[in-house]
Formats: C-alpha cells, sequence, structure tokens
DNA sequence: TTGTACGCGTTATCAT
DNA sequence: ATGATAACGCGTACAA
C-alpha cells in the first residue's frame, strides 16, 4: 500500500495524497475529505524510510546511558521516553557502559542512525579531562545535544541539571548543625556530577571553618549493586580507626551499602551514626530504617529536557542550562 | 558524502562500490582495497534511510514494555538491549504502561517504524480473555515476535519464559515443608504469570492435601511502588482477623512491603514469619532482613531470547517455546 | 487548486 | 569482474 495505490481510488494526484497527509492547506475540503476517507479505508500510513530519506529525519531521538538497569538511569530513561513519545518522537536506546570507547562507540552509532537529536543521560558523559569530550562537540555539530546531569558548555548543547553542589553542601551542613562532628562522604564515581558533589561536602565543611580530612572522603570501587562490598569497605575503615558518626552518600545504594554496615558494626541509626543518600529513589523506603535522601526532582529534569529537546528541533529558542534544586527529604537514618 | 563521491574519488561504478560495501565477493581484490581506502579516509558510512527504503529493513527491533523503570523489567530491557546490540540491531523502546489500548497503540507505532522484529517484555502483554491478543496474532503476522516471560501459541511467535507455575509451587511447597501452616499467597497482577504463579501457589496446597482458602490469596490494588500501601493493607488483614505465618509474593517489591509490615505489626521475621519474594532483585539485599526469594535467571531469559530473535531474524529454525525453572534462593527471610 | 516530474542514496538485476 | 539502470516510496519545486 503506497501513496501511488491512495492516489489511484481517490482518483488525484499524489502530489495531493502528500499534502492532506502533510497537513498542507493548499487543498479544497472536498478532495481531502475524499482521500481521508480512502487513507483510514486502506488503513494507509506513509513508509517511513522513504519519509525519511526525503527529509533526512525519522523523528527519532537517541537516548544513550551507561546502563539502563540502574534504578536511577531507568527512571530517567523512562520519563524521557514517555515525553518524547507523548511529542511525537520515537526513542531509540543505546546503553553504553561506563568506558569512553564504548560511549564513543555508541553515540558515533546513533549518528549514523541519522537521529534527530541525542540525549545523554547522566553526568558520567562528561570527561574531567576536557579533550575527551571533543566526541560530543563533534556530535553537536550535526544535532542538538541535550545533557541530563551535566554541565556542559558548547553551541547546541542544552543541559538540564540539579545543583549537585549546592544540595550536598546543603545537606552536609545540615548534618553539622545537627550535631554530627566526623562525616564521612561515600562516593564511587568520578563523573562531573560526583565531583561537584564532593566539592559542595569540602565548601561545607570549610564555611563551617572545620578541617578538610582526606580519611573522611572514601571512593568505593566495586559495582553499583555490591550491597556487601559497600558494607565490608566500611567495616574496613573501622580497623584503620577512622571514625565517624555521620555518612553522606552520593548514591542511595550506597546508603543501602551503609546501613548494612551499620547493622553489622552494631552502631545505631541515627542516634549513633547518621546516613544520607542521593536520588530518593525506591531503595529509600525498601530500606530499613529508611533513608534520608537528596530528592534531585529527576521527573521534573526530565519533563524540562525533552521539553526543550522538542522546542529545539522545532526552531524554537531554548535555554542552553536550566539547572533544578535538590532538597533533603528526611526519613528515619537522621 | 554519498555512494556516488565513493564510486567517483575510486574510480569505479557505485556498483562496485556497494559490492565491497556488502561484502560481495565478485569483485577483485585489488579494486576492493582501493574503494575501501577511499571509504575509510572519507569516513563514509551509507545512508540508513536510502538503504531501509531499498532492503525495506533498518536492522531495528523493537522492545516493548509496560514500564521500563520497573526494577525487574529495567534489568530486562538492559540485557535484551546490550543482546541486540551485540548482535548488530538497534533498539527502538516503547513503554506502553499496562492498559490494553496503550499497548495496542505502541506496537501499531512500531510496526509503522517497520522495525524487523518485536519484542515484548513480561507477561502483562497477554490478556486472559485471548481475542484482546489478536492485535500480537496480526503483528506476528508481518514480522517475528518474541515474547520474555509469557506463554502464547502462534505462528512467528517465539516465547522464552521460566516455569513460574512450578517455582511458585516448589516455592509453598518449601514453606509447608518447613513447618508453615498458614501460607498467604500476595500479588498485584492479573498477568498470564501471575495467574500461572497463583495456580502453582494453589497447586502445592492440593497436593499437601491442605483446604485452599480464598482469605489466604490476597490481591494488592495499589501502584508497584507502594511500599507503605502494602504494609498498610497487610495491616489491615490483621483486623480481618486472617492470621497467616508466611507471605510468599509474586514479587521482591510486595515482599519489601511484607517486611515494612512485619515491623510495624511486631512480627519476627523469619521465626514467627517467613517472607519470600520473586524475582531476586537488588531489593532482596537492600532490605533488612534479606530477602529469600526465587531466582527466575532474568539475564539467561534475556540472552536466550536475543539468540532466538537474532536466529529467527537469519532465517535460521528455533524453538517457539523455550522454559527456565527457578529456583530458591534462601537468606534470611525464612 | 491540482498534477508532473525529479531527487533523495541505496540495492539488485541485468548486460557486458 | 564491472557498469548502467531500474526500483524503493515519498516530498516538493514547478508547471498548469
Amino acid at each position: 500500500m503506497t501513496i501511488y495505490d491512495i492516489s489511484e481510488k481517490a482518483g488525484v494526484s499524489i502530489a495531493t495524497v502528500s499534502r492532506v497527509l502533510n497537513g498542507s492547506s493548499n487543498v479544497s475540503p472536498k478532495t481531502k475529505q475524499k482521500v481521508l476517507d480512502v487513507i483510514n479505508e486502506c488503513g494507509y500510513s506513509p513508509n517511513v524510510f522513504a519519509r525519511g530519506l526525503g527529509l533526512d529525519s525519522m523523528n527519532c531521538v537517541g537516548i544513550l546511558c551507561a546502563d539502563s538497569s540502574d534504578i536511577y538511569l531507568a527512571k530517567a530513561v523512562y520519563y524521557i521516553e514517555q515525553g518524547l513519545r507523548a511529542g511525537g518522537y520515537n526513542a531509540i536506546l543505546a546503553c553504553t557502559g561506563y568506558s569512553l570507547e564504548t560511549r564513543k562507540s555508541s553515540l558515533e552509532m546513533m549518528m549514523k542512525q541519522r537521529v534527530d537529536c541525542v540525549i545523554l543521560v547522566g553526568s558520567s558523559f562528561i570527561e574531567s579531562n576536557d579533550a575527551d569530550n571533543d566526541y560530543i562537540r563533534q556530535a553537536a555539530e550535526k544535532v542538538p545535544v541535550m545533557l541530563l546531569n551535566a554541565d556542559f558548555n558548547c553551541p547546541n548543547v542544552y543541559c538540564v541539571l540539579c545543583d549537585d553542589f549546592k544540595s550536598t553542601m546543603d545537606a552536609t551542613i545540615w548534618l553539622l548543625e545537627h550535631k554530627r562532628k566526623r562525616i564521612l562522604y561515600l562516593y564511587n564515581s568520578h563523573s562531573y556530577s560526583a565531583i561537584r558533589k564532593l566539592s559542595g561536602y569540602r565548601s561545607a565543611i570549610l564555611m563551617k571553618e572545620m578541617e578538610l580530612n582526606k580519611n573522611y572522603e572514601q571512593f568505593f570501587e566495586g559495582k553499583r549493586d555490591d550491597i556487601d562490598g559497600m558494607r565490608d569497605f566500611l567495616l574496613s575503615l573501622g580497623k584503620k580507626k577512622i571514625d565517624f558518626d555521620a555518612i553522606l552518600c552520593a548514591d542511595d545504594s550506597l546508603a543501602s551499602g551503609a546501613l548494612k554496615y551499620a547493622k553489622v558494626a552494631r552502631r545505631n541509626i541515627p542516634k549513633d551514626l547518621a546516613v544520607i543518600g542521593y536520588n530518593n529513589s525506591i531503595l529509600t523506603i525498601t530500606c530499613e530504617p529508611e533513608l534520608t535522601s537528596v530528592n534531585n526532582h529527576l521527573e521534573d529534569q526530565c519533563n524540562q529536557l525533552v521539553k526543550s529537546c522538542i522546542q529545539v528541533l522545532s526552531g524554537v529558542e531554548t535555554p542552553q542550562k536550566i539547572i533544578f534544586s535538590g532538597e533533603l527529604v528526611e526519613r528515619y537514618t537522621t
């Protein structure tokens, strides 16, 4: 069933069919209705490949993320896909992993697929060594690039993010003002966002005229779902005589590990030890006790991202950076 | 940069370029090398739309799932996307929601996108009213349809699933043999898989010559992440004098709600109350105590599904139904 | 308002 | 082994 079949059945030319298909005004109501009838009758829809070939677009946007099974990224991908589809776009998904090389090749794949736009989900896409971000700049020369939770200055790149620096600083200050003296900062990534969070922690310590102590900045090397590994890692700190009365985590799963540690180490939460997570994910309510966490308003961020994306693709002027602020959601670990 | 540019620079016809591009044997090593050199030099890659138009394929498979942010489905989507990409296919993702209407329109969208194959993730796609599955049969007339965790007899439909009936029966028997007398079965879906699980529970009860009791089959109406709702729901059962010493759950998140209930109701786990989840997800290790759960080997299932998918698309004969068996992973709630 | 004809960049079928 | 050329199905200048 092609546009030719329709034009024949409707007794008009393919140009006219194409016009009604694309909502051109220059077509009489009468013929328009006739064509529409035939189209509905036949259940015809235009061939996307032919249309793509002519317009050089398939109304597709590429979503790249390191790992769509990660609780946080999965939520983001979901919200974005939903928004995109509501806006008439399809979503091609590619999980890139965390290495630069695989991310590069994934983005390359996407560009070859001629997506209209690329969405990079998660701050892990921005490398601290700026030259390593060139492949993103190159992509941005061809299509708009949207970044969720990353900050990157570049033409045709649009960022929606949470002020992780301030959120983490605020959380740290909150702990200090609630009588916590020795706050351990636990993180597991060197992404841009991770670095911002760490800076927020440090700034709060300095602002309160306390001394920074490297022993209180602990990097967990293991996988994101290795809860036992996190527990053991924290236990090992005890053997090194690193003493703390609060753990501020860059991620809810790290906080989950912290709770497991607390149980084994027989530390009373929150009396003896406070724990704060980040992302306000489902883990905050499934763990025990329920976790205080920073809500970074992921859904709002995603909705904004999609909105910006569609605006850019429609040629509407759009701000290149939109920043949400996080807020502490108090539960039972503080 | 088109195939014409390459042919010109290499001093050959576009037919020859196309031949080396597609690995045709009928081309001399010498010209082949020359063409390859030009291609690499220019960084040329064929236009996917034109290729799609000619071949009526873009090497794309559509992944449909109700909600890719659901912990279980997110894992599945991730494994499938990875496998597909490794096999040279792109993945278009569509989250359909749980209603029949939105699923129909999502599948329709996918078919219009001319995907080579459609993967339906999750048993929620198969309706108990068989006429409601006609839209899947129609899709299967055009492209292969792969089902993860659903059982559906239809030409050109391929199923990979876990024997939920047996797994649930086994888990129930296990509880009975460990001195549990009154096992509550908690579920939150009427999907095909959900029904199979329930049947497994019932069969075990009957096999042990016990009486089925509708009070012990409880359906939770709320959302999948409403842990508090699950807790309150279970608390309300106490007021109805429904007494139980074990809760077998169709899902880990339900089990998580059960643990919250146990805490509020001051029931000792596992001594006074046993809890078993399903899926063996990350929730089993983040909750407290860590949850005994049925491992349904999701990753293996997904790998098999992708393998079958690629085989079918390659024209290789492939079994239409592949069944994995689940196994109980004992932790600290039993 | 409507129709004709060409271009989009491939693949594949013919000849040569 | 290689080249010319016809599809593939659509959008759209341009002509009428």
